[in-house]
DNA sequence: ATGACATATTGACAACAATCTATATGTATG
DNA sequence: CATACATATAGATTGTTGTCAATATGTCAT
């Protein structure tokens, strides 16, 4: 295969000069939007974004699904292991909420790129 | 817009039926991150954002990534099932653009969402 | 026409993701 | 203490994804 860089003299397939994006950027921003590429993970973040008190029970999370408890607290792991949210055990109950410094990120990908409001 | 967003009850740990997300919104979110969770799909975004005429052809594409060929051409087909990307060809080679709809959107989510500046 | 070239498609395969059932762990309560 | 409850983990299964080599398709130049 010819590459377009060593065909300066072809005029129609012009060279780019600019790098791409940097490789552990681009590896870290797929690591995020993984954790985003599902729609129950979608919504459990809908519900963590729109819960007043911005702390919402697993209980409620998994009844407000049709999907099995397990599959709620395996989703809830993956949120987690992408640091978008964060468990607090108080109890018998696990209370989970956005990790604050997450918070406008997440707020801009539901409204500027989903178009769906939250609450602020 | 409309708030596609149900209220969430207030008392903790009691179970509610409604979905949070409309499912088919979140269904619609799911395919759009699942899209962008590649580095070398971001990196050919980014490329794309970057192009001063806003057109790249396949062969820099494939010329600024160690993967081979085909799977260059496998990422490109996947931006274009998800509607970021078009193809356009012109004898014997092919430009991508984003697509000019998207162009907004992806423009949030590099300097919102991954914080990394793109040309305007 | 023929051959070189650019890109897409196919088929195979290993890695991973989403889901379930069953079970474990920790906590509150009678 | 025994038991019920809330959540997490383990193991199995099924479907999906990323990759490559090989090949097909279409285009240009000779």
């Amino acid at each position: 295969m010819e590459n377009k860089l060593t065909q300066l003299q072809d005029e129609l397939c012009t060279p780019t000069s600019r790098p791409i994006l940097e490789s552990d950027l681009a590896q870290a921003g797929a690591v995020l939007f993984a954790a985003l590429a599902d729609p129950t993970r979608l919504a459990i973040l809908s519900l963590l974004m729109d819960s007043p008190d911005e702390e919402v029970c697993v209980c409620d999370i998994t009844a407000s699904f049709k999907v099995s408890q397990p599959t709620i607290s395996y989703h809830l792991k993956t949120l987690r292991d992408a640091e978008l949210i964060h468990g607090d055990k108080r109890g018998r109950w696990v209370y989970y909420s956005i990790v604050p410094s997450q918070r406008e990120q997440m707020q801009t990908i539901f409204e500027r790129v989903l178009c769906v409001p939250v609450l602020t």
